[in-house]
DNA sequence: TATAAACCTTACTTTAAGGGGAAGGTAAAA
DNA sequence: TTTTACCTTCCCCTTAAAGTAAGGTTTATA
C-alpha cells in the first residue's frame, strides 16, 4: 500500500510516517518505476507500535530500541522492563519538578491581590536579588 | 561592564546572555570602538529577572511580556495575576498528563515478570491493535 | 481524450532555547 | 612582546516533526 493508507492504518500523519522512513525507524521498500513507498501489513504494525510508544513519552531513539526488542524472538522481557522503569523514573523527577513549580507560583499568585495597583509580590518575587 | 561579568552576575551563561540581545529581549548598549556588548546595572537586574521567571517555566515571549510589565510604572498587578494563573493551569495540565502516563506504565512494568522470557506484557501493549 | 483532483516525491525552512565550535579582533597581564 | 583571557559574528546541531514549494503520477470526471 502507499503511504496514504499506511498513514491512515497507523494513525499517524503522512509527515511523521515519511518522517520515520527517512530516519530508518519504519523503512518500506520504495519502488523503483514511481519512486512511491511501499507499506507492507508489518510496516503498519511497526508505525502502530511506535505510535503507542511515542504516546507513552519514548523518546524516537527509545522507540527504536523498543522496536528492536520487539522484532527480536530471543528478547528478554527483563530489557524491556528495565527500559520502562527508567521512563517511571524521569516521570517522576519531572513531576516533583512540576509540583515545586506549582507551589511556588500558586503561592506568589495567592499573595497578588490582582487589582489595578501596580504593586505585585510575583514581579517583586522575579525581581528579588 | 562586559558580557562576561554581567553573565557571572545574573548568572546565566554568555551565550545564553548574547542570545537574549539578540532577540532584544535584554539589549544592552554595543560599543563602537570595539563591537563589546556594554551592560549596565539595570541591564543586569532584567538579567535576573528574566533568570527567574525562566525557572518559572515562563517561555521568552511570556518573559518579554512581564519585563514589560516589570517596567511599566503604570503596571496593574491584575495583568500579571492573570498570566500567572494561566502559567498555574498550564501546568495542572501536564500534571494530570504525566500522572496518567505514570499509572499506565507501572501497570505494565508490574505485570511484567522482567525475566529472561521473550513474553513480555509492556510489548504486547505497544502492538495492540 | 483532456483535464482536474488526489495522490506521491524530494528539498528547504521553521519551531524553542540555546550549546558547541571556528575564525578572528581586543585587552590585560607576565 | 607574547601569552592568556576576553570579546565578536557566523554557522551547524539538538527534538520530532509541520509547513510549504515545485514537480511527477494516478485516478476520476467531463
Amino acid at each position: 500500500m502507499n503511504i496514504g493508507k499506511a498513514s491512515k492504518l497507523s494513525d499517524l500523519t503522512v509527515k511523521t510516517v515519511r518522517y520515520y522512513a527517512n530516519i530508518e525507524l519504519v523503512k518500506p521498500k520504495q519502488s523503483n518505476f514511481t519512486g512511491y513507498r511501499e507499506y507492507s501489513e508489518e510496516d503498519v504494525l511497526k508505525l502502530k507500535f511506535v505510535g503507542k510508544a511515542r504516546k507513552f513519552n519514548f523518546s524516537i531513539e527509545e522507540c527504536r530500541e523498543l522496536l528492536s526488542l520487539y522484532e527480536n524472538e530471543n528478547r528478554s522481557s527483563k530489557e524491556v522492563k528495565k527500559i520502562t522503569l527508567e521512563k517511571i523514573c524521569e516521570i517522576d523527577k519531572k513531576l516533583k519538578e512540576l509540583k515545586d513549580l506549582r507551589n511556588e507560583l500558586s503561592y506568589l499568585a495567592n499573595n497578588c491581590h490582582g487589582d489595578d495597583r501596580p504593586n505585585c509580590p510575583i514581579l517583586d518575587a522575579f525581581s528579588q536579588k
